[in-house]
DNA sequence: CTACATTTTGAAAGCGCTTTCATATTGCGC
DNA sequence: GCGCAATATGAAAGCGCTTTCAAAATGTAG
């Protein structure tokens, strides 16, 4: 199996028909060169003579050679991989952000290594570990549990991109989107419909989002000049459940309410289904709103008055990030801004509303 | 940067706590051993002697030795890695897979690639090609559009597990659901309620599963002595939007039907708001069936009556299956049977339905 | 045409590990 | 105690590539 390395052209022929795949060492020889000038040629790290590089690329093609990413890694330090940690693989909302990395970093030639931390930050450490001992070029962090410092610390060693957060260092870069603009203008759509008492579903506190999205609720009441009412404001999980339970319990305090706006589309599905077995009607009854656009929500009944956030573009974005920051240039993208998207859970306030 | 290889303990605890990461060469000199010793007890490759084995155990915790995957693959062969396609990584279905084969396979030492073919055979090759040139240890493929013989071909070269087919070869292992007996449930369970006008929505005729799916729903109205009705079949896509449109024309048709029966849950949600739209409620005007169980399932409105499919446990299956051919074994699972969950949009056929 | 500064190329070491192959140890029977 | 088989260990080559370092080729000025 081994030494097989010197193959004359003939014999490299044969072996790439054998299915035995072409080495550096063997398109160095078929063309009479030493490795290190195909190696050259390929990294573009020297200037090469016109007619050996011509051969060079004549010889690639012919023994379809693709050179070994693994061995890159070892001698080189570059691996061409990414380590994504993500928080769960089977999120509709990182779903779609693992998606516009992948198809940002492909055809940049990169490819990317997902792993999740399922919302600890135990896992997510050992997750990174993993990703540092398979030579990752970088790291993109989707959110997660890790405290800055880790992460600032991280950046000392290899370029990191953290969305959801807003710190910097260097060698870090941070992406988040405008939460509080987000449910500011949620609450700013209920408002402006007539709505006075509008319930909040909030996040999880634990969520740096959680508190930003609170914020902007708050603000629009008050610049529509509505009293803040925390009796209107019910903690949730983020999922589904937690919206239902979080309505019941509304429900239950008996105190009135006329619309609801939960901090995320997953919430503001529990919600709708904890109206329906009540047998208060969306938007006849109850106007809701939700954020983030999850694929579903234009499917729902009724289909979901939303904020749009653009997360297969942060994907995108993180992405195009991470390779700015790997060419050695400092990236300076922005997601782009909440916007809402008006569709069939909401309707004008009218008197003598049923709760 | 380089040369530090043999540093003697004291160096290489400073090495440590530099940040610098511990190799086998140190661990071997730390304990007055060979490379090839320690390259045997981590591997188990040949019997090592009590002691030497204690001195190596506790020099690798001291040092916090993690042998790096990039250099085990160069060297031996192995990666350590497996290659995942699927075919989206935003998809509800398929990311519970993902999901399950993570859980699966990190316990086990091993890390997974996912790579998305986009429902293209094309895409599916090349990203075949990008594992193979990282050297994975094996290939499993979700679905896909990749033909029944690239895949044997493949198996030539590695182990491949791949689900949604039945074929076999040696090196390749095969795990399907019973997609006959799934729509055989569904339609079976509309057809004990007392419905006889049950539409099928069918999946895009391009995934073998579709057929299959047809074939149990005709077979249970067979079973039950209702003649088949082509005009109450309506072909689909497997998104909402096909099962939007589905529903759309199949009142338009004005054949009368009292149940719908989708050939999976992301068709019966687009079905359910179909109906909604023309005032038509589920379940009082009509039954509705999905195939699935997303977990998208029990929040819809009504919460969807479906036939369960195990996607984590298939992801999990797969896996397994997969480490059982790395270890030279031959895997032996098979994917649990589907099982229908009522929820709460079927209910018994009532005489004079509006449709 | 020589002397020296430049540019192009090759030899060789090394990335961190595995795996022969050969040598040192050990065991055992007589 | 001696010779041989069996076992434990080490030396060294090699995986496919990158990258110094030095030598060869080229150019330029005097």
């Amino acid at each position: 199996m081994r030494n097989k390395k010197n193959a004359v052209p003939a014999v490299a022929t044969a072996n790439r028909e054998a299915g035995a795949r072409a080495t550096l060492g063997m398109v160095a020889a078929a063309c009479g060169v030493s490795p290190s000038t195909v190696s050259r040629i390929l990294n573009g790290t020297a200037v090469v003579s016109q007619d050996k590089r011509e051969a060079v690329d004549r010889a690639i093609a012919d023994l379809g050679f693709i050179p070994n990413p693994i061995a890159r890694g070892l001698a080189g330090g570059r691996t061409l991989s990414v380590g994504v940690v993500t928080q769960a693989l089977d999120s509709p909302f990182y779903g779609l952000a693992l998606s516009g990395i992948e198809q940002e970093l492909s055809p940049a030639g990169y490819s990317a290594l997902f792993v999740s931390g399922n919302w600890n930050a135990d896992e997510e450490g050992r997750c990174i570990e993993m990703l540092r001992s398979r030579r990752v070029d970088g790291i993109i962090v989707l959110t997660g549990r890790l405290s800055d410092d880790e992460l600032r610390n991280l950046s000392g060693s290899m370029p990191v991109v953290v969305t959801g957060r807003n710190l910097s260092a260097p060698g870090l870069y941070s992406l988040d989107f405008n939460n509080f603009e987000a449910a500011r203008l949620a609450t700013d759509h209920l408002l402006t419909l007539g709505h006075r008492r509008i319930a909040f579903i909030a996040g999880d506190p634990i969520h740096p989002d959680s508190t930003e999205r609170l914020r902007g609720y708050r603000a629009a009441l008050k610049a529509s000049g509505v009293r803040y009412n925390p009796a209107l404001v019910l903690p949730g999980k983020y999922h589904e459940e937690s919206g239902l339970l979080a309505v019941a319990q509304l429900i239950e305090s008996r105190e009135p309410f006329s619309a609801i706006f939960a901090a995320n589309d997953q919430m503001a599905f529990g919600a709708a289904l904890a109206l329906y077995r009540r047998g208060l009607r969306v938007p006849d009854d109850i106007s809701l709103v939700g954020l983030d656009d999850l694929s579903g929500a234009s499917h729902s009944i009724p289909p979901l008055t939303t904020i749009h956030q653009s997360v297969d573009e942060l994907g995108r974005i993180a992405a195009r990030s991470m390779l700015l920051m790997l060419a050695g240039k400092t990236p300076d993208a922005n997601l782009p801004e909440p916007r809402l998207i008006v569709r069939s859970s909401t309707r004008a306030w009218q008197p003598g509303a049923p709760v």
